[in-house]
DNA sequence: AAAGATCTCAACCGCAACGGC
DNA sequence: TGCCGTTGCGGTTGAGATCTT
């Protein structure tokens, strides 16, 4: 029978020297090359979110807090794509934090709105496509550092998807006045910049020139330049 | 001081995605 | 292409801590 509940410290030193021994992964054979009785999700939980050396501890700073948000409005709830771009912070710390500060707040504002009787716009969340869109783009192999692949508006008669030729980048469909108020957020004080790392490798690139799109891919800092200069 | 209410967060569960065969 | 084992994610739970009465 499989121990579950909160670890102990013996537990947690067991674990400790097994990674620091054999690094992490291959969490199915953890348990019983570290010698413990945990299945490898306990494990590998309790790694992550507890005993990485990496994990920041103690209240959100204000900066965190506003990252958070700004994230979760073109995320939505995945938790583990916002904590990869708040250093220190693990995907449960993020879930937590939002559920026990953020949500009832919201939650408070909405009613307090609906009382006054107030309008209030609904924004919906942009959500990155699927993963197994992102390998049919393949940028790496298609815009190299030396190319001048240009970005140009797609013709298919889909507002707000681009193609970036060579290749096909789809993006989903929203409105240009929804694309918009994103994009004065995201890219608040980066008029330079045209695109911002969302984590993960993917980031969210944009153009306003009345034709706004967004896109989500793998990208690398010859990419980063290419879509900083004038070719784009 | 004690009992009940509320809050916090570590841990669990179920499921979808991924990868190898 | 489908199957199966593994991994990772998000929603939820519940024990312990803290607050309120």
């Amino acid at each position: 029978m499989l121990r579950k509940g909160a670890w102990t410290a013996e537990e947690d030193v067991l674990l400790k020297n097994h990674i620091q021994k054999f690094g992490k992964g291959k969490w199915h054979l953890v348990p019983l090359k570290a010698g413990l009785n945990r299945c490898r999700k306990s494990c590998r939980l309790r790694w992550l979110n507890y005993l990485s050396p990496d994990i920041k501890r103690g209240d959100f700073e204000e900066d965190e807090v506003d990252l958070m948000l700004r994230l979760h409005k073109l995320l939505g709830n995945r938790w583990a794509l916002i904590a990869g771009r708040i250093p220190g912070r693990t995907a449960n710390d993020v879930k937590n934090y939002w559920n026990t500060h953020i949500r009832p707040r919201t939650k408070r504002q909405k009613e307090e709105h609906k009382d006054d009787g107030s309008q209030h716009a609904i924004v919906s969340v942009i959500k990155p496509q699927p993963r197994n869109l992102c390998k049919t783009l393949n940028m790496y192999s298609q815009i190299g550092p030396h190319d001048t692949g240009k970005i140009t508006p797609s013709n298919d008669g889909f507002r707000n998807t681009f193609n970036i030729s060579p290749g096909l980048v789809s993006s989903p469909i929203v409105s240009d006045d929804q694309i918009k108020e994103y994009f004065n957020e995201l890219f608040e004080d980066r008029e330079t910049e045209r695109s911002v790392d969302v984590g993960e490798g993917l980031h969210v690139v944009a153009q306003e020139d009345g034709r706004n799109g967004l896109f989500y891919f793998p990208i690398d800092d010859a990419m980063l330049d290419l879509l900083d200069s004038e070719q784009f």
